[in-house]
DNA sequence: ATTTAGCACTCAAGGACATAGAGTGCTAGC
DNA sequence: GCTAGCACTCTATGTCCTTGAGTGCTAAAT
């Protein structure tokens, strides 16, 4: 493969993410670092389409790059421009706000910069609640027979849930049943909270056992809600309102969470670009793809295991020059800021 | 005006309602009950278009409604369906599930099902939060120097909020401030909580001063969040896949909830129904409006007072008829649910 | 005084056709 | 191996025409 070649390709793609027309090869040959004549362009883009990493939209039009083409660029051509210093300042005042102390709202702060900056889609996915403990339970009276469960895991997660009692507890009941559970729950892993766990509770509290019932399937419905991952989602807006993304597709992969978590789960380190043409087909059977976009996924870690994942879903028209060094900015400072020793808070 | 033309206006927006095509004199002569001919109906149309009740989109058209048509056909003509025994089980059975023993997450399931069963974009506004009352506070250790303020109103509503700190606090320390601001917040309004009121608790604490400040200032910020309203939105999805509207106005529509939710608190008891042209202008001098859609608004209240309003948000061309009576069920069953003698749950 | 049948008229939608222009591939010469 | 030149292709655009649904008006019928 030529530099030239290269050159060529890259032109193309940068013209093409610029305008979103074909490209010919006269404006090739217009620009300034090309030396050679349009028909040469021609030639070499001849070759780049039997290579297969431009293609014409008909005979009498320019080239676009395919799937591949993309790919080739990305990974050959590209130069990714670094960051400068201001841009760093930017994105940490737009990102790492004032509500960034827990792992929870600071990766929503992140997705929120991310597809603001970017004008995309962005995901993220916690890989961690799965391996979460319980560090503080609760239960607080907040109406008639009305309690809420108040459920803290290491990771800093917090979740809540109403269960209705038959009957009312009083303040040394109340005490004496938080006291227990926080005797017996904290430091254990949510994976270990199960049904047989909770009929031991039960049954070993004799007396209050009816009573308490619902609390204790809450507590169970709370602890599995906490396990699953939740996908974090902001900027849908944004590919709405790109002309060359389908509404309708939008809609439905964005409904579709059991498609889009796979996606930035099955990455592992380093970044990852796919396209439209690679999208995976979920249990059901039925694929859901957003034609003509790409997703681009990178992963944190904390305390260097992995933690998580963020992806960017945008027109594969995309600038992905400047966009992947700011998935990957992102990616170390949320390592950065959860792992262990988090005393370098932003200045 | 005639009972005939009234007949007319009627058979025109069902059929309009229907199909989404101007409506023809031939069309409603074929209409069983309707023992004119074609002729007399097109001068009793021509008639409705001179009144402003309908309208040609070119002379070889069929006719549509106006705004003013719908309008009168709200009010006049169309015979609002009763729900059946077996509707409202299907309806009690979408909203009122599971999870609806706050008043958050009932209004929440009710915007889901509502949505869900319309087909529409619904939304919520709870006009209470500015009338809560403080019915919890505490102060949660989860971390190096990190500690979540956990409040919770008299409505129900929690809500939470992490603080770093410059130094870690004992566990009497804890215990002390939780007491304390028990003590001094408990049953007071968060409308009163003022700064100068934290000042107080501040200066009144003395030595812990220095060390607690984030935590007071975050105490702050949450009661503030608390009293903020809050839009609920469910649904805008089936907006995006409805082809009458356009994608952009929705886009800009959702985004700005300060347009939204004076048109749900500016409605008054029973249910309003206003179009795209009745859209008011927010405060930035910019209107937002969907082109084509109407907004239907009902209230809800709590022991007798205003409680807040849900809306729906869909195509003009809906079917009124089905629509408002689910739209009046479900804020007179809301009504019932958070009303205080709340003995009554579902069955 | 209504209602109806008949008819001329209007206008959007869609098909057929011509034109312009951008871009190509190929060939022959540098 | 590069380039100029040229014939060719194909879309986008514009014009013209036809079709058909639906109207408004007029004159006759009830």
């Amino acid at each position: 493969m030529d530099a030239r070649k290269l050159r060529i390709l890259a032109a193309v793609v940068d013209e093409y993410i610029l305008t979103g027309e074909p490209v010919g090869s006269k404006t090739i040959a217009a620009l300034p670092d090309i030396h050679v004549s349009a028909a040469t362009i021609r030639n070499d883009m001849a070759v780049l389409e039997q290579l297969g990493l431009l293609e014409q939209p008909h005979t009498s039009a320019g080239r676009i790059p395919t799937f591949q083409g993309y790919k080739v660029y990305i990974e050959k051509c590209m130069q990714s421009e670094g960051l400068s210093e201001e841009e760093r300042a930017k994105l940490d005042q737009m990102a790492f706000g004032s509500d960034t102390l827990t792992e929870d709202s600071l990766i929503d702060s992140v997705t929120t910069a991310l597809a603001e900056i970017t004008q995309c889609a962005a995901v993220a996915v916690n890989a961690m609640p799965k391996f979460s403990v319980i560090s503080k339970v609760d239960v607080i009276p907040t109406g008639k027979r009305l309690y809420v469960i108040l459920l803290i895991t290491s990771s800093g997660t917090i979740k809540n849930k109403a269960c209705r009692l038959e009957f009312d507890l009083n303040e040394e009941q109340l005490a004496f049943f938080t006291q227990y559970l926080t005797e017996h729950l904290h430091g254990v892993s949510l994976t270990d909270v199960s049904p047989e766990m909770m009929e031991q509770l039960v049954t070993a509290m004799g007396a209050y056992m009816v009573t308490l019932g619902p609390l204790v399937q809450g507590l169970y419905e709370l602890s599995r809600d906490m396990m699953r991952q939740e996908l974090t989602v902001s900027g849908t807006r944004n590919l709405l309102t790109c002309e060359e993304l389908d509404t309708q597709d939008i809609v439905a992969f964005m409904e579709h969470q059991d498609v889009i978590m796979p996606m930035l789960n099955d990455t592992f380190s380093g970044i990852h670009v796919m396209f439209s043409n690679e999208a995976q087909t979920p249990q059901s059977g039925q694929t859901f793809v957003i034609g003509n976009s790409s997703m681009i996924v990178g992963r944190y870690r904390k305390d260097g295991k992995d933690a998580g994942g963020i992806g960017l879903i945008g027109p594969m028209r995309l600038n992905y020059a400047k966009v992947i060094p700011y998935l990957e900015y992102f990616t170390e400072k949320i390592t950065d800021l959860i792992s262990e020793k988090k005393e370098d808070e932003e200045t």
